[in-house]
DNA sequence: CGTAAGATAGTAATAATTTACTTACTTTTG
DNA sequence: CAAAAGTAAGTAAATTATTACTATCTTACG
């Protein structure tokens, strides 16, 4: 911990790199997020990256990758906390919502690496983990049935679907004005709506 | 007409650089389209295209402006055909997802746009289309409320985004699986959904 | 009606930046 | 002192935009 120097271990450097780059993400466009600018708010030179990383894709991939396993751990620990399957899709809910807001980087990223059309591994990891995700929904909303909380004629792939894309409007909107705050005003309100139209 | 000839009046060739970008959008991702791309696929010099539009940018915000025409002129003509506030929804509603399949590069243009942080002059116009966008929507809810046809109690405003929501949800995991079609098929489910969540 | 003049729409080449990545060398650390 | 982590400088390719020139179209007039 000496104060004058800018010496890290590798792996420190490569967290250290991956939050730079969330960060980031929440005031630049993720795609033009250069590895000079990444350099320059570490504190490093450019170069000096590249004793960590192969190349830039595989910081984006390093990044994602975080994001995957920093969501669905979130999620994880929210599903836990409930016992009807309906509080713990809203719990899973405002879990999403609440990383988003501490992270405002990561659904920018997110969105940035699924806009690509030829398949990465950055794009596959989020495919991936936003279909695990779909799938933990899809049971959470078949529990649902037996136990006749969710009406018996919902498609459950849809609704998943659908609980997912709220999350992306609400995103959208609170970056299109710029203000995260709004998100946990109008959460409870979308998720009202969505109840009512699973419920039984 | 003749047949050996690249030459076009401006207006035209204004608007044939603005198709050419909305079709590659929907094959590349938009912020990676560079105007030599653009120059290629329409057959011309990339310094040609600096004879119709000052910067790359008034490129982009001419293709903003186009989509966003466009949509709202489409979801007016929807909108006009039916008469009950939920049937008028419902034909807005599908009558977006038409448009994005018929112009995947649409949203695609839009999305990228919305990421930017700063505000340019395009997402401004992306802003303004969601909000008269939503505005609209707002209008038909209520008017679904004092006929009864809709929940006394809904937010108005959270139903708005929250379809907006929605189809950005769509689109986004249609373009995951690369499948157009796909759309076509959840499109109704999600919406059967949407319907059990505002009405009365 | 045919054509020269002038306006318009193109080309080819290039400048000025920016980008990801490399190389040769230096500093820090265990 | 050796290995690890950094610097400084540079390269090749790509990007937007400009410049000097050329081909094509339009139109007014002899």
């Amino acid at each position: 911990m000496s104060p004058h120097t800018n010496y890290m271990k590798a792996e420190d450097r490569r967290a250290a790199t991956v939050d730079i780059v969330v960060a980031l993400a929440a005031e630049k466009n993720p795609s033009e997020i250069s590895t000079t600018d990444i350099a320059k708010k570490m504190g490093v030179t450019q170069g000096a990256l590249f004793k960590h990383f192969p190349t830039k894709d595989a910081i984006v991939q390093a990044v994602i990758q975080w994001i995957a396993d920093k969501l669905l751990s979130r999620i994880e620990r929210a599903a836990q906390a409930e016992t009807s399957p309906i509080a713990v899709i809203e719990a899973i809910f405002f879990a999403h919502i609440r990383f988003v807001s501490e992270y405002p980087g990561a659904p920018r990223m997110l969105f940035s690496e699924l806009q690509r059309k030829q398949a990465s591994v950055p794009k596959q990891i989020a495919t991936t983990l936003l279909k695990s995700y779909s799938l933990r929904l899809q049971q959470l909303l078949e529990n649902g049935k037996t136990q006749g909380l969710v009406r018996a004629d919902l498609d459950t792939k849809a609704a998943a679907g659908l609980l997912i894309g709220m999350i992306q409007g609400l995103v959208m909107q609170s970056l299109l004005v710029d203000n995260i705050k709004l998100m946990h005003i109008e959460a409870p309100k979308v998720f009202a709506i969505y109840r009512h139209g699973i419920e039984a």
